[in-house]
DNA sequence: ACTCAAAGTGCCACAGTGTGGCGTTTGCTC
DNA sequence: GAGCAAACGCCACACTGTGGCACTTTGAGT
């Protein structure tokens, strides 16, 4: 599920190869030595790779970076392109992220905690992080309806927003068996939350 | 009130005269040539700074863009300090905003919408204002509550997802008397947006 | 008034990111 | 195997941001 069908061509294949490569190194050397430190040169003779080539799979070094998190959103608005909207959005909204989660593989649950680890300790890379949940939250609310709509766009707002306050829970130790209970904790917690009082 | 106290000594009033110039310029300049577009030696040469002198005012080129947001939240979190917190959450934080965004001057107003357009048309400046809006959630939950509650975090991410909506909605026109309804409109369809059915 | 330390500033050089041009290699197709 | 298009590598460049160093201005002490 979080990689598409097979690459036809042999060349295809090739360039895939580089691409996950350069994302996999990314992660190791990043978490290595640190995202801002750490120059693109050590990635690219890391992979032997050019900088002209590297820039044609990559749009910068943030971007190679949040591979496993750009992964992670596009295989959930595939899923929320094949799932059914009946009922209560939020709960659309929710049941797409488990389940596209349910169909990650192994080495994206080990990548991904890793990622976290990055966007959380670089102030660039959070950046980057937060503007793609942007552009993502547009495109879940053209599936949802109208995107014009306030109160929809307010709502996807709400569950982008409770989707990272469930990873902030599951950050510490990242046991992959506990993500789905975090998130679904998070989302009962969301109609509480705003009765709080002082 | 968005200007703190008079600079006693004539060193600061100068350092502030210039802070201000670059600020205001910035936002002349990268409303006509765009943001991205238009190199910081171009505001350089008009404010006759020299780079040295610049990046020990501002951060980088996106800093002092973003002048008239970072006013906003300040402001906003001197208000918060001053308010006294009592019954509902999310009435305490819109009231707050509101607060502040009476106690705005027309300056203000002049050069916040211009520095929306310039984010809404930039990437990079969107993801640090994002970035900046993160920032502010840290620091108004440690003058909300314990910044360790989950819900006290959600309830958080939804106000100032809820402002942003508001913002938006109010960006086509940028009518100065009309953002305080936005607000009052979308703080009050936060509790509908969560009910919303397929 | 004079001196002095500190802060501010300008100039210079450098590292790092990202882009465009251009010749060369590699894999696909016939 | 010959031609073709895509991908690649190398080179040079623009822009952002940083550090070193010397010079000027300012505020304070005497």
């Amino acid at each position: 599920m979080t990689t598409s069908g097979e690459p036809a061509t042999l060349r295809e294949r090739k360039k895939l190869r580089t691409r996950q490569a350069l994302a996999e190194t990314a992660i190791e050397l990043f978490g290595e030595h640190g995202f801002d430190t750490t120059p693109l040169d050590a990635l690219l003779d890391a992979v032997e790779v050019s900088r002209r080539t590297f820039f044609r799979n990559y749009r910068s070094k943030e971007d190679v970076a949040l591979t496993a998190v750009k992964q992670l959103w596009s295989d959930f608005l595939v899923t929320l392109d094949g799932t059914e909207k009946s009922g209560s959005l939020v709960d659309v909204f929710r049941d797409a992220l488990l389940t596209t989660l349910d169909h990650m593989d192994d080495a994206w649950y080990e990548r991904f905690p890793a990622t976290l680890r990055l966007i959380d300790r670089s102030a660039s890379l959070n950046g980057h992080s937060l503007r793609h949940c942007a552009e993502i939250q547009t495109e879940a609310a053209h599936r949802l309806g109208d995107p014009r709509d306030l109160e929809l766009r307010m709502l996807i707002e709400f569950c982008v927003a409770t989707w990272r306050c469930a990873l902030d829970e599951w950050l510490p130790d990242c046991a992959p068996g506990e993500l789905p209970g975090h998130v679904r904790r998070a989302f009962s917690a969301m109609n509480d939350s705003l009765l709080l009082r002082a």
